[in-house]
DNA sequence: CAGGAAATATTGAACCTTCAACTAAGATTA
DNA sequence: TAATCTTAGTTGAAGGTTCAATATTTCCTG
């Protein structure tokens, strides 16, 4: 870690203030629609959605916490949750005891297929209606370069 | 909220999927690092660093809860504890008898003197390091176009 | 292959945030 | 100015997240 420039200059600052209140409001936006719409936070919200792009809507715990980006507790409690909602379904993984496979029903789907149009909505009002093709790009390589600084440590 | 364009194209989903998982993790990244070099929470920490800029370090309570990006709701439970811990003092506001104003006290400076350092590093690691010049105004400039579609809502 | 180390997941407690209800004071208006 | 509305803040309960401890299985090493 760079210690010698111990202040952040006028130009960082404000870089800052506005990343880190996007960090800070950004989730609220996005659970507060969820939450009216389908009474899902936006966590629950990405378990479905991850297990729906999956093989056979299935994945390990451990690895959709990962592409849920949270940690394995937080998923495990998440995941009683929805599975007493009838939404997902757990099982021991076939090949290696250690494992837990989560599914998503029939009915997870049918949740997850009405929230995502107003989701999808939200996410367009809020990021994608205000930067142009360009800006997109460069913005997402610019996030990605940071996320590769926060996923290293 | 144009509801045309009803899904994320190839390079918007890998933008948001970036920008997402970025708000994700951020804040873990920098709650970690206060935890332990300064027992703070970030939420925390911001509201010694308002509190440490403004004038008299004294703001009303609700102005505090606006620069920080909170809630009034939970900016007053975390005043209560940081009060029970001596880093801020409460009192009525003498002009507005509804308000309340909230103080800054010596040894709260004292311990955001002593966590800034390491989370000045922390951000400069994570953020601009990454990023030249142009690109940490660039970045900003997008950031806050949406933020400000955020707080529209 | 026995024993220890690492990986996977769950659980309960502590802690924090949100939500709704409530108190109190200032502003408005009839 | 009395009645009402709005603003400011706090509080307790409900719900969610983190942290540490635990159980179980697999992997590794001597």
């Amino acid at each position: 870690m760079s210690d010698d420039a111990l202040w952040l200059d006028d130009a960082e600052m404000e870089t800052w203030l506005a990343l880190i209140s996007l960090v800070m409001k950004l989730p609220s936006a996005l659970d507060e629609q969820l939450r009216r719409d389908a009474k899902l936070s936006h966590f629950e919200y990405g378990v479905l959605a991850v297990l729906e792009r999956a093989e056979d809507h299935t994945r390990r715990m451990s690895d959709l916490a990962y592409l849920c980006n949270g940690s394995l507790s937080r998923l495990s409690h998440v995941a009683r949750r929805l599975e007493e909602a009838g939404l997902i379904e757990r099982f021991a993984c076939p090949t290696d005891g250690r494992a837990t496979l989560a599914k998503l029903t029939d009915h997870g789907l049918d949740i997850l297929a009405k929230a995502a149009p107003g989701h999808v909505a939200l996410v367009r009002h809020l990021v994608f209606d205000v930067l142009d093709e360009d800006e997109t790009a460069r913005f997402g390589v610019l996030a990605k370069r940071i996320l590769t600084r926060i996923e290293e440590g």
